[in-house]
DNA sequence: AGAGGTAGCCAAAGCGCTTTGAGGAATGGG
DNA sequence: CCCATTCCTCAAAGCGCTTTGGCTACCTCT
């Protein structure tokens, strides 16, 4: 069933159907609602690639799925996704998602835009100095990124948590509390939003005359074994040179370093410290952990929501957004973190 | 660019463009080149919504995102989505994915197929009797199911696991260990894979003249928190009738059902015993556990490979499948499974 | 009554691609 | 030398929709 093969049926001109269903005014109110019952009988729904070509705008927006043969799935980016689903649904909007090579994701972002199924691109995981953004900017499709690219000009669009706030925050608690040696299990550093916690953390150090070890330090893919892995290592340390104090980039990687506390016998929130960034994944949280945790939280899924609801109004040119949005983190203390120990 | 300006360029006919770029055998090698020379130079790409419309392929698999707002993001279907897009990236096939109420599964997946944006559906989190089924078969396009629908005419395509073996078998090593009171931590009871593993349990406790309490059996959602609530309500009752061996659906309930027991002061794999079924989570993984879980493991993502192989290959038509594929789970036994503790 | 609107409808062009049916040029055979 | 054959190329139709630019009939106003 389609357009002309309805218009036949009920004796009227591809135009006029058009028209009644799209909701323009010079038709008819009888004859709109003839449009539209005949619509719920036949079930007649519009070629959308069809309408795509005719109007240029598909109802889609584009993401890159950072994909490949042997890389993991990520629990952040389906929180976020779930955020991006939600708001989308309000609209009837969909996404094209295109699986990825992390090594090509210039390239599938430039093809995805070239395909023209996507009205809007959105893009996430940013870089220091991110090759991505110079390309996009090439582009003559709205796009949107979580997060910042340290090191390129911020005159794109973005919605990004302040994570050197977040993690400056953390570390300044910690420090009120009496600690003076601090580890830190971050991200992969070439990530934009690790960059920024490391500097947040730096700076409140600084202030008091303190700097992080290097060798308390780990940049790793956010999985609870890399986490185990990074605390086992530091708390091999003599007792008298260990950090007291830890700050993870996430709860997945808190649940390894936990797990490692644990086994080295030793207490978190008496002889360890720990705060963590809350993403609010649904799987973990951070107040069910055996001793709850202090968090830096901010949800994922809400970004997503806020980068759909973005996203769509500009497409659909009803609504205007501040272009550039930096969310604060909540800092919430539970018992993960207390008084430094006694040497 | 377009066909149009780039055939002007070469001084060629669009048909002849058309046929050099897409393998046909009726072009001259060096028109081809110059062809396929002059794609590079100016980055030329087919826009897809017209290809999809003259050609009626899209290059894409459709599915429905459960997804609503309130739901919980579900780490189950992020894993299988990973596998998805892992295949689809070898093939140039992108997804579409609309978001959906649950409650309008199937108007979703009718609207993503009217709308003639993809080529093949795919189907997950299959209920006994589903109605999707019927619509799936009035559609002209290629569809297959992730599971299976008790209570349906089994004449679909479908790849499987097979949970009913899983769960009798992991019953009978149970058995075997001497366990005489069992306890289930299931998904819902709507789902089909649910329905199956209770089912195997039965069985295998059957033969032994035992029955699984309904006290003892709880249907939830499959998160950490339930599976601690659970847990915690089972080991309220009086020692003596209360289960020594219990399985899990998944590994993100044994995480709140462990918590459960650590925090009742048992010993897993001696108090109590644990058997969980592994999709192997990249977050969860059963060997990290204190107690590193004995489970039956099928990879979710593994699954999500074979998937997009044959749908992809049944829209290429250039392979066919066995339509109906039925996996079996392997049994792992690691440490959370013992002897049975005397009365 | 005639000018000027307006409401409601339509025919046709166009979006960018694939594919059909046909034609021109070169080659080979009788 | 002519016709058949093969190779390459092309013009044009068509996919299903939106949108432009009329057109007609009916009002309203003076």
């Amino acid at each position: 069933m389609n357009l002309k093969q309805l218009s036949q049926m009920l004796g009227l001109s591809q135009t006029t159907v058009s028209r009644a269903l799209n909701g323009y005014p010079e038709v008819n109110r009888e004859t709109r609602e003839r449009v539209l019952k005949a619509v719920r009988e036949t079930g007649y729904r519009p070629n959308k690639a069809a309408q795509r070509l005719a109007t240029g705008k598909a109802g889609s927006i584009g993401l890159v799925m950072p994909t490949s043969p042997g890389n993991s799935s990520d629990v952040h980016f389906s929180e976020f996704l779930t955020g991006l689903g939600e708001e989308a649904l309000r609209h009837d909007f969909h996404f094209v998602l295109t699986p990825a090579d992390p090594n090509d994701e210039v390239g599938a972002l430039r093809r995805l835009a070239a395909s023209g199924n996507v009205d809007a691109l959105f893009v996430n995981y940013m870089r220091g100095h991110d090759p991505r953004l110079e390309m996009l900017k090439t582009l003559s499709i709205p796009f949107l990124v979580h997060g910042r690219s340290i090191g390129s000009e911020p005159d794109y669009p973005f919605l990004d948590l302040d994570n050197e706030a977040a993690f400056y925050d953390a570390t300044k608690l910690l420090l009120q509390l009496g600690h003076r040696r601090f580890a830190l299990l971050n991200g992969p550093i070439y990530l934009d939003f690790a960059i920024r916690r490391k500097n947040g953390m730096e700076a409140a150090l600084a202030e008091r005359g303190l700097t992080l070890d290097e060798a308390c330090t780990s940049h790793t893919p956010m999985t609870d074994e890399q986490g185990l892995f990074a605390m086992e290592r530091i708390l091999q340390m003599e007792k008298e040179k260990r950090p007291t104090a830890v700050l993870c980039s996430s709860t997945v990687l808190a649940l390894g370093a936990v797990r490692a506390v644990n086994q080295a016998g030793l207490k978190l929130g008496e002889d360890i410290s720990l705060i963590a960034h809350d993403d609010v994944l649904t799987l973990l949280k951070p107040e069910s952990f055996t001793v709850p945790l202090t968090t830096t939280r901010s949800s994922l899924r809400a970004a997503g929501v806020r980068i759909a609801e973005r996203l769509i109004g500009e497409i659909k040119h009803t609504e205007t957004f501040p272009s550039q949005e930096l969310w604060k983190a909540e800092l919430i203390v539970r018992a993960s973190t207390g008084v430094a120990p006694a040497d």
